[in-house]
DNA sequence: CCCCAGATATAGGCATATCTTATGGATGTA
DNA sequence: TACATCCATAAGATATGCCTATATCTGGGG
């Protein structure tokens, strides 16, 4: 028997679905349903009932967790046993700003398990720093830069809001519209000047930073805005969200840095980025 | 990490040396090597220090080593947790006399660990049973063979004894020569053959049915016997054994079952002996 | 003094295991 | 009805592990 059909079962486990196993190991669904077949004939009992909306452990599979899970962190401790108590890599991220909460928790989470006792410290991107998470606009010369997110802009409306009714939104429409300015923001850039080129004026009510506000700002009526398509952003009840017609508002996120002698701390992060790059393009 | 680098690393801990516990693993010695070197190299610090003669573990390998017995032992009673403890497979295994108490002892341990709730019976091979070890030249009619070892007989001579100056004996060397007699054994009968047709005759100071108590009377210079060339035999500090010269005396050990309808639990017997087979054969 | 035996390391070829993509079936949802 | 989600299966590509052969080193025996 193999840990890593184990560590599938712990993630498909934790997950309730096969698919969630799949994302959060980094590998594609079929890997994990076959390993867990074959876990289940090598332990001649079935450990998941499947159904359509994911998976519920069976009694044995309830059994064997806690197992699995021993033995899984057992290892995982004999692999941390003999590294050298690192003397804390100390690594200087610059983070701009409305990243997405959720997705980027997810990857400094992960990043800090693989990295080697990093002693992270976060700052503005503008601030002497290691390597930094920017839009890919923003590079400087010299750095070099490995994507990972890739945005795409819309237009934040109030639920309820009469330009909802069409499916795209012009940029004419645009006119007279409040509107909710947000800074600093690139794809806010593109907007402002493409407003500027077609003669085109609305009525900025409210200018700040953060997209959180933004979106509640939005959410109560004061106004539209541009936001990132994000899950989180396009499941808000209070907001709709529509595509500009002659626009395309697109940003590629990832991470800077010097292009010359990696920091060997870096590496984990660029490695993570490049998986989450390359899991979005599959999909 | 993996847990098989992790049993590798336990054998050759226990083996004292790579060759063995290739050996023990039924692989070959660069499997282990490899292994090693990239848990190594996983783990960041050397585990063994390697010499000439074999490997001794560092101070990182002595602490490794508790820690991979409990990971691999989690593991494998989680393999048992879920087999239904099958109800006692009864199986009568025949043994034919002088079969090398070691590695019987060896073959029937990997046998019993690796079977599925073996009610193991021993009985002499003319009794009733579900397989018997025995030469391959006392088959029966309708009985299929799995070969495991290869003997080859030598003639054994308490030590200084002169005979034992000659680098080979020749079969009229043993005219009137006091011999030790062990029956029933298929290699003295042959023995007995050839030296009838050689019209050679030696004298028999005694019969007896053991390869131990017939060595140890070989040890004592109470006369000379036939015996197989196990290493422990080999070694025996006060008998030393040559080759005869006409007659080459082998004999091939191995599993003979029912042809048809081979019974489930005798698969891993049948496994473990091909295995040991073609390690034999590889070197 | 030379050669052999036994130990470990390395290179090349091969088989198997694992992963990915593509696809189908089933079911709840807009 | 079209769609999205989830699981299973098939087929092709890739990686990993294993084996054979070989090189190096060392101690022991003739």
């Amino acid at each position: 028997m193999d840990v890593r059909s184990l560590r599938y079962f712990i993630a498909a486990y934790e997950g309730g679905s096969i698919s969630a196993a799949a994302r959060r190991c980094h590998v594609a669904q079929p890997s994990i349903s076959t390993a867990l077949v074959q876990l289940e004939e090598r332990l001649g009992t079935p450990l998941f009932e499947r159904h359509r909306r994911g998976i519920t452990p069976t009694e044995e599979g309830h059994r064997l967790y806690p197992l699995a899970r021993q033995v899984s962190e057992d290892l995982d401790a004999i692999s941390r046993l003999f590294r050298t108590p690192a003397p804390a890599m100390p690594v200087r991220l610059g983070l701009m700003r409305s990243l997405g909460a959720s997705r980027m928790t997810a990857l400094l989470k992960e990043y800090i398990g693989q990295g080697d006792n990093l002693a992270l410290t976060l700052v503005n991107p503008e601030e002497r720093c290691d390597a930094r998470i920017i839009g890919e606009q923003d590079l400087s010369p010299g750095e070099a830069f490995q994507p990972i997110w890739h945005d795409s802009y819309r237009l934040a409306l109030p639920s309820g809001h009469p330009l909802g009714l069409q499916g795209t939104v012009s940029l004419a429409d645009l006119d007279g519209l409040p509107f909710i300015w947000r800074h600093p923001c690139a794809a806010m850039q593109q907007l402002a000047t493409a407003l500027s080129d077609a003669g085109v004026r609305c009525q900025v009510r409210a200018r700040l930073r953060t997209i959180e506000y933004t979106l509640g700002l939005v959410a109560a009526g004061v106004g539209a805005s541009l936001v990132p398509a994000w899950p989180e952003i396009l499941a808000h009840p209070d907001v709709q969200s529509r595509p500009l017609a002659e626009l395309e508002i697109r940003q590629t996120i990832g991470v800077a840095y010097p292009a010359q002698q990696t920091m060997p701390a870096l590496i984990p992060l660029l490695q993570l980025g490049r998986a989450a790059w390359e899991a979005r393009e599959r999909s």
